[in-house]
DNA sequence: TGGATTTAATTTGCATCTCGAATTAATTTG
DNA sequence: CAAATTAATTCGAGATGCAAATTAAATCCA
């Protein structure tokens, strides 16, 4: 266990204060002191740490009480938005999108590639993903030796802590040490996470979580993802090992064992629809679910049916993660939304079903259509985050 | 979040001090600085305020390596037992085990009532339970007011931080403040926990798990739990609740939901079985799981069936678990382990073909048949933890 | 205009914590 | 019985957070 130490304790209440000033936008020092309970006192020392660092900024505008209020104006912190810069990446079957962000999170440069890298050999993989890393610091005119760290979000079983992806619906290879390749041929940090952590990450940062502790994320892509935070912290398995939903099993047939992504993952949807020739040209170019959505509109019973039937699957696989996390919020996201209201009906009613009346009300469902540069930011994100929480190589004692 | 202040540093390290001395039994100074990574100093500052506290005890002998090695003997250091009682229950269908034990957990005193308490208003069982606490307290020699706190352990969804039962399988009533009723009757703290929960530390402090820092239990009984270890903690849902697997959905019929404990539960294994009088009346007096093993000897097929069902439903609901937390060990505990090798077979295959390629031995199943004592003593375990946790009640600043 | 008032932030002084080095304690060895 | 050895404590230094006092920077109002 890690011994605590007035260090460990310097680094705690940094990262509160930190965090504090990352989330509550430009904070002056007092209400800081309030949000995190540290004195008045601490609060200046760290703040005046986190200055001499160059991690924050004062700005002598934007208290909103300016005006109303007697006595000495508050000086407002913020987050130094060049203290540095990463790369953040989402992986996907057939494109890759990549954003370069500043310490604040906000995106300086975004780059898509939209190529089907499907069970590529993963040396052709990490050559596409290199090149994306490097044209995207480019854009945002900046190089490599500028970006902190790199974070990169795919789908699959991915051992966080380790860096290696142990399988993922993309890679014809397991078991890749894919952070070890990756920081040696950008000669930068470079961390490798589930998407689905990565967009958690990015709902509790910037988008439907923001005021939650606890949630519970289900990406609905290709192959089906789930994030937990916890406590303000992403939760990841035991190991660092990340969630795989698709291969939750439903049940077992003779055939063998019928797993969640055979029945709701995006080619199980979309594969039976072989007969229309355009609709499986839009799945190649990673444009299934849209196409598959003007289809459902126009009354295509057999991928209506598919997709209730699909709906009603995962309505009672969230169910069951709720029995299991109880999360105040579910957040759905993924391109699988896009199949519509016959879709998300099922999903609907199924979860009201499938709910145990101990647990009715606990939960609510949101669903969620960020486009992939989210994703993209919410790797980010995981950069930033462990750039924050490990701030205490910057200083040394205080001052 | 809390706040970090050097009063917090102590309670960490007291906590790790206090543990270590738990877990590694009667060991010297040396050794804990060694275990905590703590220097030799603060062990001294922190064990000599544990002395001061009465809650370890000074021995002068035990040292292994005494005889063969020079210098100054070690002193070694134990819990004191008597340091504070606690006492802890397992609340079931058709009976309730009392246990007292002492600050280190060992049993002083045990009292089992075979009583069917089966959906009885809460008052009566309330009732039941203030007097099996009260008895059991009496046959330890002991009074009420030498009990530090009570833990009791019952199935269902429970709300531990609260206190509240909001349903449980043996209970009539929902959403009931169990923790307060009890509180008040017995004038002492009272705790309410998912029994599998206080099993899931047994294991951890007494039992299988004492190795390991991440572990998921699965109890199998009237109804299913789970318990989860995360990093040397329990790990309950959000807002504190505990897990209830019975109401996992394993799909959707025209009828409605079917759920895991329709299928595997313990009702539902010897439910079909009403054929045979005795077996309904065992399974009325809580014995039904063991007659269901002599029939199963006996190879009644129509049981031996339900047992292979429920065996491979369980199977694959583990192997989902394990796709969740990825815990190097899954225990498997409860009643209907008893049906023996025909239930276990089914589920160890069902288990094997469910698993992900990808997570693939990364846990190992065990099964264990301790008796229900040792759930009890899982849920004073729980007592006692939440005791060791917050000793800087007992202790202002260090002398 | 300028002192009183008010609120923000910093400085000062103190208590607590951990740790390394030195010291004391309790053994065995020869 | 002194030397060696290991355990445990004491002492002093450095870091931290906090309360109280002080300083800073505004507004208010005669």
């Amino acid at each position: 266990m890690k011994t605590a130490d007035p260090e460990l304790m310097r680094a705690m209440n940094r990262l509160s204060v930190l965090d504090t000033i990352r989330r509550r936008g430009p904070i002056s020092r007092v209400e800081i002191s309030e949000g995190t309970e540290l004195s008045p006192t601490t609060v200046s020392a760290i703040t005046g740490s986190l200055l001499d660092d160059g991690l924050i900024l004062t700005r002598h505008e934007g208290d909103i009480r300016s005006e109303t209020v007697r006595g000495r104006p508050r000086v407002m912190l913020e987050l130094n938005p060049a203290a540095a810069r990463v790369v953040g990446a989402k992986i996907a079957a057939s494109r890759m999108v990549f954003v370069v962000t500043d310490f604040c999170g906000e995106v300086l440069a975004t780059l898509t590639l939209p190529i089907r890298i499907d069970r590529q050999p993963i040396s052709v993989i990490a050559d596409i993903v290199e090149d994306g890393v490097r044209r995207c610091v480019l854009d945002a005119g900046l190089s490599l030796v500028d970006v902190h760290s790199v974070c990169l979000g795919l789908p699959g079983v991915i051992e966080h802590r380790s860096g290696h992806i142990r399988s993922s619906p993309i890679l014809r290879d397991t078991n890749v040490d894919f952070a070890a390749e990756m920081s040696a041929r950008l000669d930068t940090t470079t961390i490798v996470e589930s998407d689905a952590t990565a967009i958690t990450l990015a709902h509790h940062w910037f988008g439907r979580a923001r005021d939650l502790e606890d949630m519970v994320l289900v990406s609905l892509e290709q192959t089906l993802g789930l994030g937990v935070l916890h406590n303000n912290r992403l939760f990841r398995g035991a190991g660092g090992l990340s969630h795989n939903l698709g291969d939750l099993v439903l049940g077992m047939s003779k055939d063998g064992v019928v797993r969640l992504s055979s029945q709701a993952g995006e080619n199980a949807i979309l594969g039976f629809q072989q007969t229309d020739g355009r609709l499986a040209e839009a799945v190649r170019l990673g444009r299934g679910m849209a196409h598959a959505q003007t289809l459902i509109k126009a009354d295509d019973s057999q991928l209506i049916t598919a997709a209730i039937r699909a709906g009603e699957t995962i309505g009672f696989t969230i169910a069951n993660i709720v029995t299991l996390f109880a999360p105040p919020r579910v957040i759905l996201v993924g391109s699988s939304l896009a199949l519509g209201e016959p879709f998300l009906n099922s999903l609907r009613d199924a979860y009201s079903l499938a709910i145990p009346p101990s647990l009715q009300g606990v939960s609510e469902l949101v669903f969620d259509d960020s486009n992939d540069d989210f994703w993209a930011r919410g790797a980010a994100a995981v950069a930033l985050y462990e750039l924050y929480e490990s701030p205490w190589n910057t200083t040394g004692p205080a001052r």
